[in-house]
DNA sequence: AGCACGCCGACT
DNA sequence: GTCGGCGTGCTC
């Protein structure tokens, strides 16, 4: 790969402070280059050009260089003529990747965001671990199914003992029959041996590489998009050819065809040169979309992943580079891909938290998309059936235009949905209503399966009453107070209120507090008493370890001879069912009682999502939701599946309250194992943050313990900055925190960690 | 962040 | 006597 087509200087980002100018004077070759470095200290290294590397050192490449005993890989930021730092050492080598200005320009802006130095967030954009080598693409070719109908039966048959050549007819039949061999190999993970085998058992023929893919031509399956479809399409098109930021939210209900949409507007932006990046949530969903952008893109796709390894990451980087590869799909990460000439990003499941990045920098991919189709003037997509307050606000702001896909494509209908009052319903020492066990009876009487639904979240412990279902909550934030051992009180982990544990419930006076957590092995025994002798799969983390454990339950399930998957969260995602009738959520308390100001909005997209599970073409599926506060407005909205009314009834709360979208948040996590330390430096902390930072609208909160409040033998105190910070101010609370820590000589004793726009917290 | 240096208590 | 715990300071 050339080296980036920069003079010296063309950069147009001035980056920590002016660029002298006696680096436009091109007579003489600078001599010096000011490297940025993955490493926590705020400042930028200078190191010598080497005569022999002067032709590759440019502002944007990655360079080796050495620091202290070991050697780092930094950013090549500009080029100097001279120097005034002591001890320069020369570069040793020039990497083989770089940034392009784009690329430096939102590196800088995610540092300066996210708070942390440039070599921080530049690793983020281009991950250090390529290095030069052999790059093996694998045979070239297409993959297509020989056996199909009664002959693929047949084939399932004769596998016999060998699970993974089963899988691999399964995963072919899934994906229309046809795909690249290097998706077999390199995105499936199946070794180029077990192929062969199914090649010679003649169920799968290999034909020679389609060299370019045929875009100008028609979908190979034709199909017919309804109107919204083709309005949505039209104005994506649209926007695309204005070359300026438009950012869309593509509000469409599940099973609306969202996909089909986004794949036609990819496809008229490559087929008219430009470039595409498509982000999906996690990597257990990027299989199947895969295959169902192969189809479309085939050889001018490229995939990225964390789990590729170095070589395969540079692979798929250089064909971006090169311009081979037109539309890149992945998570989060994906959003820093090299695509030439982007003009598109597509957000899928814009709502989805795995989108936040969980370590430094913690960004998030979505406001990444947005702030980078900002810069390269780009058209923007966020899709969603269940939108994330932020977006929803935007679009209800006119900065975002809202696309709207309202029906189901495929006929099935939208499930019942029964919300059942647990304080009337519970069967007395269960988890179950009567409602619920009486669907589950009429279900496994016919013969369909129903998946149940625990919902676990965390450690959070919250106390409710089970005779009315009251909810110990914080008076000033209205969210759950968390029981700590520690003291036995009820604490408000956001604003740090605290009372102490309560003997009974203060509305109805009856003594029936009760902390939460249920398993599912608990839930498992009482289904095994209700109905002796019934299939059930349990699905949870005690269940699913081990590599591709989720799948292979899931499989199971497929298979059909269980009548109950039962699990946490993770039935939630991942393949369709179409032989489910009923949905039985067990608890949906758990989630929306969890000390979180967002958990409202969690529950309603949560609840959507499991729901979308029940019923198939031509049958309305069931849902049964279980809880103790039937009156709350996500149960009264979910129950008639209208998302606008509860999300305008979730920002007024919001707005009353000043959380995101109408105000940001900046999370710190001080973490010692000096306890006493720990509360002395925070409060210092946080008291300097008052004076300094605190003004109208901008409120410091804390600190106060975090649900977790000791981990690996260390304590943490949590303190909230609420309101809009400039960058300027941002660095100034950590110059706060290290001049206390430096003042109160605790040296590293106590450890920072934030977070910008938190997503979760702990 | 890593890494080395250096100071203290604990063990063969 | 040395091993290794981690507090401290530095890296072009």
């Amino acid at each position: 790969v050339s080296p980036p087509n920069l003079p010296a200087g063309s950069s147009k980002i001035i980056l920590f402070g002016m660029r002298p100018d006696h680096i436009n004077q091109k007579s003489k070759k600078p001599t010096y280059a000011i490297v940025a470095l993955p490493i926590p200290v705020d400042r930028l290294f200078t190191y010598a050009i080497p005569p022999e590397l002067a032709e590759g050192v440019r502002p944007g490449v990655r360079v080796e260089v050495p620091l202290g005993r070991r050697t780092t890989s930094g950013i090549v930021i500009e080029l100097t003529h001279q120097s005034d730092v002591g001890g320069i050492r020369p570069i040793k080598s020039v990497g083989d990747t770089h940034l392009s200005p784009a690329l430096m320009k939102l590196t800088d802006w995610v540092a300066s965001y996210y708070g942390c130095t440039f070599g921080e967030a530049a690793q983020s954009v281009i991950p250090p671990s390529f290095r030069q080598a052999k790059v093996k693409r694998s045979a070239g070719g297409f993959a297509r199914l020989a056996v199909s109908g009664a002959a693929f039966t047949r084939a399932e048959e004769e596998v016999g003992r060998a699970p993974k050549q089963l899988r691999l007819l399964h995963a072919m039949k899934e994906c229309g029959g046809a795909v690249e061999v290097r998706t077999i190999t390199e995105e499936w993970g199946f070794s180029r041996t077990i192929l062969n085998q199914v090649i010679k058992k003649t169920w799968i023929s290999i034909e020679p590489v389609v060299e370019r893919s045929h875009l100008g031509e028609i979908d190979r399956d034709v199909v017919t998009l309804n109107t919204d479809q083709e309005l949505s399409v039209q104005q994506l098109i649209d926007a695309t050819g204005s070359r300026t930021f438009s950012p869309f939210l593509l509000y469409g209900v599940t099973g609306s065809g969202k996909t089909e949409v986004y794949l036609r507007a990819a496809r008229h932006v490559i087929v008219n040169g430009g470039g595409c990046i498509v982000l999906v949530p996690e990597i257990s969903l990027l299989p199947q979309a895969i295959a169902r952008y192969r189809k479309h893109f085939q050889n001018e796709m490229a995939v990225v992943h964390s789990r590729m390894t170095g070589p395969e990451r540079y692979d798929a980087w250089k064909r971006m580079v090169e311009g081979e590869c037109r539309l890149v799909l992945g998570p989060r990460s994906a959003v820093f891909s090299p695509i030439q000439n982007l003009r598109l990003i597509i957000v899928d499941e814009e709502q989805d938290d795995s989108y936040k990045q969980g370590e430094k920098p913690r960004y998030h991919a979505r406001h990444i998309a947005l702030m980078r189709g900002k810069f390269e003037d780009l058209t923007v997509v966020l899709g969603s059936a269940t939108p994330s307050a932020e977006s929803y606000e935007h679009t209800h702001k006119k900065r975002y235009t809202r696309l709207e896909l309202p029906d189901r494509v495929e006929g099935v209908p939208m499930p019942r949905i029964d919300i059942v009052d647990m304080k009337v319903e519970r069967v007395e020492g269960t988890s179950f209503s009567k409602t619920l066990l009486d669907r589950l009876k009429t279900c496994l009487g016919s013969g369909g399966q129903s998946i149940l639904f625990l919902n676990k979240r965390g450690h959070a412990r919250y106390v409710q009453c089970s005779a009315c279902g009251w909810v110990a909550q914080c008076k000033h934030c209205d969210i759950s107070l968390t029981f700590h051992r520690i003291g036995g009180t009820l604490r408000c982990h956001f604003c740090g209120f605290s009372q102490n544990a309560l003997p009974a419930c203060p509305e109805c006076s009856a003594s029936r507090l009760f902390f939460t957590g249920v398993g599912t092995q608990r839930i498992e025994l009482d289904l095994q008493t209700f109905f002796p002798g019934v299939a059930v799969l349990r699905m949870d983390a005690d269940t699913t370890s081990g590599k591709e454990g989720h799948l292979r339950i899931l499989e199971k399930f497929a298979s059909g001879s269980y009548s109950i998957l039962l699990g946490t969260q993770m039935v939630t995602k991942g393949h369709h069912f179409p032989g489910v009738q009923l949905v039985g959520v067990l608890n949906a308390e758990d989630e929306l009682n969890f000390p979180d100001f967002r958990s409202a909005e969690r529950t309603f997209q949560q609840l959507t999502q499991v729901s979308g599970r029940a019923g198939r073409v031509g049958r309305r599926g069931e849902v049964v939701v279980q809880t103790y506060m039937p009156d709350h407005y996500v149960f009264s909205y979910l129950k008639t599946n209208d998302y606008d009314k509860f999300m305008n009834e979730e920002l007024k709360v919001r707005k009353l309250l000043k959380y995101p979208p109408y105000s940001r948040l900046v999370s710190a996590l001080c973490i010692s194992k000096d306890k006493e330390l720990l509360e002395r430096v925070t409060e210092a902390w946080a008291l300097t943050l008052r004076r300094t930072i605190g003004r109208e609208n901008v409120a410091v909160l804390g600190p106060t313990p975090p649900i977790i409040e000791r981990l690996k033998g260390s304590y943490r105190l949590q303190v909230m900055v609420k309101g809009h910070l400039t960058a300027r101010e941002k660095r100034g609370v950590v110059e706060r925190f290290n001049e206390i820590t430096l003042r109160m000589k605790t040296g590293r004793a106590v450890d920072l960690r934030w977070d910008v726009d938190p997503q979760s917290f702990y």
